[in-house]
DNA sequence: AAGGAATTCAACCGCCGCTCT
DNA sequence: AAGAGCGGCGGTTGAATTCCT
């Protein structure tokens, strides 16, 4: 017996920072033989390196379609919304971040937006304030409730990203998703009927968010502290007061960017016509097309705030959350 | 200017699930 | 059905860089 593959492997393989050299020999290869087959390119490119060293260097720095460099506001923003519902699941992440790897985001959110969240007083974990007197039962109560939402949700972006991943072949992946979510993709059964949902806790904490960033852009305004975080979400009206004075909403399509080719999504324009109480949030691409007006699914108003200052709100949210799906995601 | 602390991020590791034989 | 191979994922590490005193 002599010494196996795995254990030679072991002994001959570099480990460590790649050079200019190997970048070079990697892209060389991939250029010349296409990816997969990560096991055998190695040898076959002339590099002493184990093919998953190859494979994540190809996919996390190498790729052409990376974009490097510093996250914007809105990415910031999507990141926040996303493991709000998702958790530390960075590669559904990713799908929803353009051109961004599940590694980068990952790195983001472990050296600067959760130590941001926690200055602001919101667990990073939970997205909620930190525990402060007065925190009562209901929204205890409301715990579960939103991690049903968030599971939920989950499941739909799993899909999302599967299908994304299926598609990456297609010349057109843009256009042949749109089609393919519109026309082929399994719809999720309707959830059991839920309680009234519970504040997302996306929403609560981007507005925190949004506020800090101005103060943060903002020289002559100082920092805003824990403390005012904590006010801003007090200043929100129960959940479920909001849930029933607020039945339906709809969000005018002005401010709202048209997506071009809306014609894909024709599916999902003659289902989504209207929405019924307690309809679950759904993809928000689902809004985009040539509507009148938007209907806005009920579970997207847990955090309303009364009076059109609420309204401003929901419209920002989704206006946040469909300017970054229309613009190129591939 | 120096050196220690803190931060960043590329890369690694171990595990898991899928596919193929 | 079982096991090997492979790719993908999330957690972690540690070298490089930046910041602070």
């Amino acid at each position: 017996m002599g010494i196996s593959s795995t254990s030679l492997e072991k002994v001959q393989m570099k480990k460590g920072p790649w050079t200019r050299d190997e970048d070079q020999k990697l892209l060389a290869y991939i250029e010349r033989h296409g990816l997969g087959r990560w096991r055998d390119l190695p040898t076959k490119a002339g590099l002493q390196r184990c093919g998953k060293s190859c494979r994540l260097r190809w996919t996390n720095y190498l790729r052409p379609d990376i974009k490097r460099g510093k996250f914007s506001l809105q990415e910031e923003k999507r990141i926040i919304q996303l493991h709000a519902l998702l958790g530390n699941r960075w590669s559904a992440i990713a799908t929803h971040l353009p051109k961004r790897t599940d590694n980068e985001i990952k790195n983001y959110w472990n050296t600067r937006l959760k130590k941001r969240l926690s200055r602001m007083g919101i667990d990073p974990v939970t997205h909620k304030p930190k525990n402060r007197p007065g925190t009562n039962s209901a929204q205890s109560k409301n715990a579960a409730n939103l991690s049903h939402m968030a599971q939920w949700e989950s499941a739909r972006l799993e899909a999302e990203a599967r299908f994304l991943h299926q598609s990456k072949l297609v010349s057109n992946p843009y256009l042949f998703r749109l089609h393919h979510i519109a026309t082929s993709l399994p719809r999720l059964a309707p959830p059991p009927p839920p309680p009234p949902p519970p504040p997302p806790p996306c929403l609560d904490i981007l507005k925190v968010w949004q506020g800090t960033c101005k103060s943060f852009f903002t020289p002559t305004v100082t920092l805003e502290s824990p403390t005012s975080t904590l006010n801003f979400s007090s200043n929100m009206l129960p959940v479920e007061e909001t849930h029933q004075s607020i039945p339906n909403i709809f969000v005018p399509s002005t401010n709202i960017t048209p997506v071009e080719n809306s014609s894909a999504l024709c599916g999902y324009e003659k289902h989504h016509n209207s929405f019924e109480t307690n309809d679950i949030m759904e993809n928000p691409m689902q809004l985009m097309g040539n509507y009148n007006h938007i209907d806005l699914p009920i579970s997207a108003n847990y955090n309303i705030v009364a009076g059109p200052e609420g309204f401003e709100e929901i419209k920002d949210y989704w206006n946040d959350i469909l300017n970054s799906v229309n613009s190129p995601v591939f």
